[in-house]
DNA sequence: ATTCCAACCTGATAGC
DNA sequence: TGCTATCAGGTTGGAA
């Protein structure tokens, strides 16, 4: 679910309501996500203020002070909300109260999503450079062609060793706007196509973060709130639908065994 | 070193 | 209605 736009949504919905909290009580009602959260976690937590809340890939990480970062990854279904609880806890993993203002609770169906206090920096593995950074850029891309010229480009994309935050969603997307089929490998993908790309993937982000992010089934915005982005889908999950551009049908193909799109006369 | 793929887990949906 | 099979936004570890 969560990709950079999502994640960069939650970030923004629920620092307001955040930061300068004092973290008064942490229940870990479900130890067992992805790896199992740490058992001190709650009174690690406990007292600490919250300085600011921001993004890095699709890490929303929690400042708590003393230069360590609360770090929260949402998986595949995780949600990240202010307020209370629903009634129904099921899947509600951790619920965080404050000194004054509502609490917060996290809820992953799924549990693949991930929970560490750690120092600014650390314990999120290799993860490679921000599509919205200023390191972000063609010649980013083409360096990264030289090492990477057999793998399918959008399995490329999707390696967050390299880049981070761009998932199935954006990448097809991107793929799309850049006129490149999601199976082509990367080393037959052209100096132009990859200028085209190198604007693409940033843009199609900024325009899905402008609509709060794509909700298919879980995710939903710090404060509860669906994205808006599924409604402008140009070949995500479009099989059979004409495309917009020129009308062509758009395909279904697996690519790096994640499920791919694209107009076959936009895309090449 | 790079690339591929199964595995992790629950729920929604499609097909019979 | 109900059962089964398949698939889903991500990451990872191990094999090829």
């Amino acid at each position: 679910m969560p990709e950079l736009p999502e994640v960069e949504t939650v970030c923004r919905t629920i620092r307001p309501h955040l930061v300068g909290r004092r973290i008064e009580r942490v229940e870990v009602r479900e130890r067992r996500l992805r790896r199992p959260v740490d058992p001190d976690l709650a009174a690690r937590l406990t007292g600490r203020v919250i300085a600011d809340v921001r993004r890095r890939a699709k890490y929303v990480l929690i400042d708590v002070g003393e230069g360590e970062d609360w770090a929260v990854h949402l998986g595949m279904s995780g949600r990240l909300c202010v307020g209370d609880p629903p009634s129904d806890l099921s899947h509600v993993h951790v619920v965080v109260s404050f000194d004054r203002g509502p609490g917060l609770y996290y809820r992953d169906p799924r549990r693949f999503g991930l929970m560490i206090l750690a120092k600014e920096g650390e314990g999120l593995g290799e993860l490679g450079v921000e599509p919205l950074g200023e390191h972000f850029s063609a010649e980013l891309l083409w360096r990264l062609r030289k090492r990477h010229r057999r793998l399918a480009v959008k399995s490329l994309l999707m390696d967050a060793r390299r880049i981070v935050g761009v998932g199935n969603i954006y990448a097809n997307e991107a793929l799309f706007e850049a006129g490149i089929r999601p199976g082509r490998r990367y080393g037959r993908v052209t100096r132009a196509e990859v200028e085209r790309l190198a604007e693409a993937v940033p843009a199609v982000l900024r325009r899905a973060i402008e609509s709060g992010g794509s909700s298919l089934l879980d995710y939903r915005d710090g404060e509860g709130r669906e994205g808006g982005f599924q409604g402008s889908f140009r070949v995500y999950d479009r099989v059979g639908e004409p495309c917009q551009a020129c009308g062509a049908l758009i395909r279904g193909r697996i690519v790096g065994g994640r499920g791919s799109y694209y107009c076959p006369r936009c895309q090449s």
